[in-house]
RNA sequence: GGAGAUGUCGCAUAGUUCGGCCUAGUGCACCACCCUGCUAAGGUGGAGAGGGGUUUACACUCCUCCGUGGGUUCAAAUCCCACCGUCUCCGCCA
């Protein structure tokens, strides 16, 4: 939900910001329309109620003998009152479908446009060059005895896997490298519920136009999560936070499951694109003011997981029509696949600035004691997904993959996958 | 899954019997000031959340909120229905 008061004073920056996310700048003008609309319903109902409730005093303390006139009097009045409070709450509900319908306001410097029209911040790293023929992940995943793909289809489907061996090692000390990361940098860690209550999933903003990409178990009414993020965001929903002491920083470690419906047929080899993967992701709760500068950090402790690992990267800047309507900005990393010739997504970190928050009800106390809505982020840490990089990045001509130096510890002393027997 | 209990503005509670001076009282904690004078106490006042009106702002004023959503009624914390959470016991259980 944006600021109510932002679509009232400024309509022009919601607009712009419509616009250039390709979604229909008109929605803008309804929502003040519907505004309008709801106050004028407010004000006649509250009116009318203000009245009912000072006669409910008169009929209260009134002799006995008038009191059957006055009923009389009150029960026309009751039922104008029941109207205006019909009318009201329906303009108050219509008012919040269309706002809601609102994205984010993107921040100045987002480029506009669709998927394609992300802007290049900065490239990281040379591509590896190989003097043979490079495996893909899932070859090496085989080779390595780490990703077993046709049992995980037999079991569970298509866009399963069993990781195994090195493979399954390997996430284990990827996920511990970013944990002790996330606790070097002050970061509180959580293990998130992974299943969550449809209000909770709403208010993350996952429930809109992505609805068919999630999970849901209707026995239960109960949503299965494709990111801790949800379960972070709502950790915190319908309380006031204390932030004098600073931001309140998450790192939610939790399986993730996602349908996948829209991408059929796309990266269907190996485990780029899965039903089901393990994430670390972190999550801040900070002052509005500071959103920017903490969008920047996590930024920068994404980078230092891909340096660690030896990847090649590079950092976009998302468009503002790829954004989630939460986003107001959404900075992408992505690690050069070598045997796709391309650049994938690793990590992602979103600035929701208000938004999130506003729906989800978490407050801060500002100086003058009152409350308002406090920034959320997001990003990656590890994910694994990362695994295909890395093992295409690291890989040998025998098929063996060099074990990235600051992972090793993590693998007892581990310094090279070899092909098994 | 079964039986019982329970849910009140930070925490703890009063209020629910029998609907109406409940505009939800009190204690603790909190904030400001005063007094005292030394590691504690006393006094006065303030102070919940969301929204509307009016405001540069302060202030003022109105509406809503007693787990959630409905219902009955002129009037609901209080009565009725459904749901949710928590606790206790029983049952079941990777």
């Amino acid at each position: 939900m944006i600021d109510p008061t932002l679509l009232r004073e400024n309509p022009d920056a919601v607009r712009r910001s419509q616009q250039s996310r390709g979604s229909a700048a008109s929605l803008v003008d309804d929502a003040i329309a519907a505004d309008s609309v709801k106050r004028a319903a407010m004000q006649h109902f509250e009116r009318l109620r203000a009245e009912q409730n000072a006669f409910g005093r008169t009929v209260a303390t009134a002799p006995r003998e008038e009191k059957r006139a006055l009923v009389l009097q009150a029960q026309a009045l009751a039922s104008q009152v029941k109207e205006a409070q019909q009318k009201s709450s329906d303009a108050e509900a219509e008012f919040a479908r269309i706002a809601g319908s609102l994205g984010n306001v993107i921040i100045d410097g987002v480029p506009a446009g669709g998927e394609d029209d992300w802007s290049l911040i900065r490239e990281v790293g040379t591509t590896p060059a190989f003097d043979f023929e490079p495996r893909d992940h899932a070859d090496l995943g085989e080779l390595l005895g780490a990703i077993d793909i046709a049992r995980g289809v037999k079991v569970s489907g298509s866009r399963f896997y069993f990781l195994k061996g090195v493979g399954a090692r390997l996430e284990l000390a990827l996920m511990n490298m970013a944990l002790d990361k996330a606790l070097a940098e002050g970061f509180i860690p959580l293990i998130t519920p992974t299943l969550v209550r449809p209000e909770i999933m709403a208010g993350t903003g996952f429930l809109g136009e992505h609805a068919d990409e999630i999970y849901y178990l209707p026995a239960d009414d109960l949503y299965l999560t494709g990111t801790s993020e949800v379960a972070l965001a709502g950790y915190h929903s319908d309380e006031i936070l204390d932030l004098s002491g600073g931001p309140l920083r998450y790192a939610g470690w939790s399986t993730c499951y996602r349908r996948e419906a829209g991408s059929a047929g796309r990266d269907n080899r190996g485990i780029l694109r899965v039903h089901q993967f393990n994430k670390l992701e972190m999550f801040s709760y900070v002052l509005p003011d500071d959103a920017q500068a903490e969008h920047e950090r996590l930024l920068a402790y994404q980078e230092s997981m891909l340096a660690a690992c030896e990847l090649s990267y590079r950092v976009i800047d998302i468009a503002a029509g790829d954004l989630g309507s939460s986003a107001a900005r959404k900075f992408d990393i992505e690690a050069w696949v070598p045997t796709q010739g391309a650049y994938r997504e690793l990590t992602s970190s979103s600035n929701c600035t208000t938004y999130q928050a506003r729906r989800l009800d978490i407050r801060y106390r500002t100086e003058s004691g009152k409350t308002a809505p406090v920034a959320t982020l997001n990003g990656t840490l590890a994910t694994t997904r990362w695994l295909v990089a890395i093992l295409e990045t690291h890989q040998q001509a025998d098929g063996s993959v060099v074990v990235p130096t600051a992972l090793r510890g993590y693998l007892g002393g581990l310094e090279l996958f070899e092909p098994i027997a």
